[in-house]
DNA sequence: TTGAAAGCGTTACCAG
DNA sequence: CTGGTAACGCTTTCAA
């Protein structure tokens, strides 16, 4: 660190101390391979010396790109999200981009305008389970966009195995003797709400099993708290719920009412939240790869930027781009029933 | 939405609508008195009618401000931080700006690459309970900088009361007839360990306490599980920890070895995490205003930007920049005690 | 292989 | 009150 200015140190100052043009500098920087060996040396000295990094502000002007992803999610407050955030992080600074983040808190009419302010910074987004309509997500579409938890006609899409969760807690259940359960549905506006609940219904009556389902609630403890008398009141051994907080909720307004859980009334989450190995009972929840989704997102993503006609919604057909390319690629992540103390045998 | 061009709309498009130069469109749009009624009106309906957005990233390199501030954590898996996290974010979009976020993993060998990488697309940085040492933080100050969790010489700071916390927590204790506890210390390189320790120390000795710590761990689960034999081991009654995920896995490791908590060991947290409040026993812990410190935090950092010499740490002395200015104001936020199951009168 | 020059979209300055 | 022009820092032609 021998130069350190108090303002910012440009391509010219590099140039200047290297004794050669801001042209050279940016290639000797960029591509190392098309200077002479002698002018990159010098270049490369004079810029570690004046500590000069590009401005990426102004590349950006030039080139278009930002080097930043747009994340949009409904609700840091969930723990799903920050897991899933990590993950983006992590591998979008592996990849050397920035991310920036929007929470909506759940408010389908901020994520428009929430994509639209952060379009011109960034190269392309991860929506996190959005809220918002199909068609109004398609049509503010003007960068790439890849969707998680949710799939959307034209984008690549990495969601989680929910059919599959949700048959391996049904024979769970089933196992256990149950045969009458509940659902206690998330958010109307959710996809995986009703992926979940489509995956739910097919489980059970392939068991010839009862579904009783149970309204809209908020994904939240509240929300679970708020169905549980509900819940209660109807005829059933077990219920699931849409995530871990709407199970913790149930479960904790089951135990303030003397219900039994599991002894009474089995409970499956899901998601695998970190507080549901640590609550009592132990909620047996369906567990999802949050980090896979967060991961592959990045990737599918920086291939779509990639990608030829890398507009937000690849118009005009996009060629043979099969999904081996990004194109639109659809990742499932495998989901894992995780049975702890929330769920037992029916009472006799 | 009646324009809607495949390519971005540039002021220049706006302008030949509007029938105006390129300098009359920016009046317009940016300061309507400026410019006669007439004219503004009708640039204003041709950038409606073109869905004109300013190009915020052309706007930075000219105006050196980029309406975008960084936000650095060590670990969003700590539910600790995605709370503050999303109040920041609230708060900033309300005042227009938006947030790059990026976690350091805890490592503090990051903290310094990742602000340095961010620093050219930000205007300020909130430093979230940062781990490097002051004396680099320092260094890296091209851009105004507040912290949070923590005191840093002449940055502004927003942080908890975690002394009058430990005082509420020791005192609950002395009253249940503790008089031996220990203290499960977090990571060496939190600010906030040491304060909460030092507040700790101040309270048992003025209550004539015995104290004992035990050592550094990871301020996770993990890292109290791991403690809780070392704490079994010591002659003590309660144990406070550095946090509540610490707490948790105290708890967790004494339920897995038979010692009954609060029956045989109190155990107290610090934070308030929503998972707190789940567990069985809940924990009792001291609450901290987590949106307060992200809202306040935000605010702080507005105002030092737009203070006179918003460098990052104002040199030259700043005049007379007292603390009502954002100069170098030290925010404390309350705390409180949450009293619950985890805590009970010492066995006799 | 290198340098000069032309922008990228915006705002700031200065005449008019 | 308005229009031209320069400039922000960089990349990318195009000649040399």
């Amino acid at each position: 660190m021998i130069g350190e200015p108090g303002v910012a140190v440009t391509i010219k100052d590099v140039a200047r101390l290297a004794g050669v043009s801001a042209s050279s500098v940016c290639r000797a920087l960029a591509d190392p391979d098309r200077v002479r060996p002698e002018t990159r040396d010098r270049v490369q000295t004079a810029a570690r010396q004046l500590g000069y990094h590009p401005n990426r502000v102004a590349r950006s002007l030039i080139t278009g790109r930002t080097a930043n992803i747009g994340v949009v999610l409904p609700d840091l407050g969930n723990p799903f999200f920050p897991t899933v955030v990590k993950a983006i992080q992590t591998q979008a600074r592996r990849r050397d981009y920035a991310v920036l983040l929007t929470d909506t808190d759940e408010d389908p009419a901020v994520e428009v305008p929430a994509i639209r302010a952060l379009a011109m910074q960034v190269d392309g987004f991860l929506l996190c389970s959005p809220r918002a309509a199909d068609d109004e997500l398609r049509a503010v579409a003007e960068k790439p966009m890849v969707v998680l938890n949710r799939r959307i006609s034209p984008f690549p899409s990495v969601t989680a195995d929910n059919s599959g969760g949700m048959r391996q807690a049904v024979s769970h259940l089933h196992a256990l003797g149950h045969r009458t359960i509940s659902y206690v549905a998330g958010p109307r506006t959710s996809w995986s709400n009703r992926d979940r609940l489509r995956g739910l219904r097919a489980a059970t009556s392939a068991l010839g099993m009862t579904l009783i389902e149970i309204g809209n609630v908020a994904p939240t403890v509240a929300g679970g708290a708020a169905a549980a008398d509900l819940v209660a009141a109807a005829p059933v051994t077990a219920v699931l719920a849409y995530n871990d907080l709407v199970a913790l909720g149930l479960v904790q307004r089951f135990q303030a009412r003397g219900i039994a859980v599991p002894g009474q009334l089995s409970v499956v989450g899901f998601d695998d939240i970190l507080v549901a190995a640590l609550v009592g009972p132990p909620l047996t929840t369906v567990a999802i790869g949050k980090e896979q989704i967060g991961r592959v997102g990045v990737d599918l993503l920086l291939a779509l930027m990639a990608a030829p006609g890398a507009a937000g919604l690849d118009r005009a057909g996009s060629e043979r781009a099969g999904p081996g390319r990004g194109g639109r690629a659809r990742r499932v992540v495998p989901t894992q029933l995780i049975v702890r103390g929330s769920t037992g045998p029916v009472a006799r």
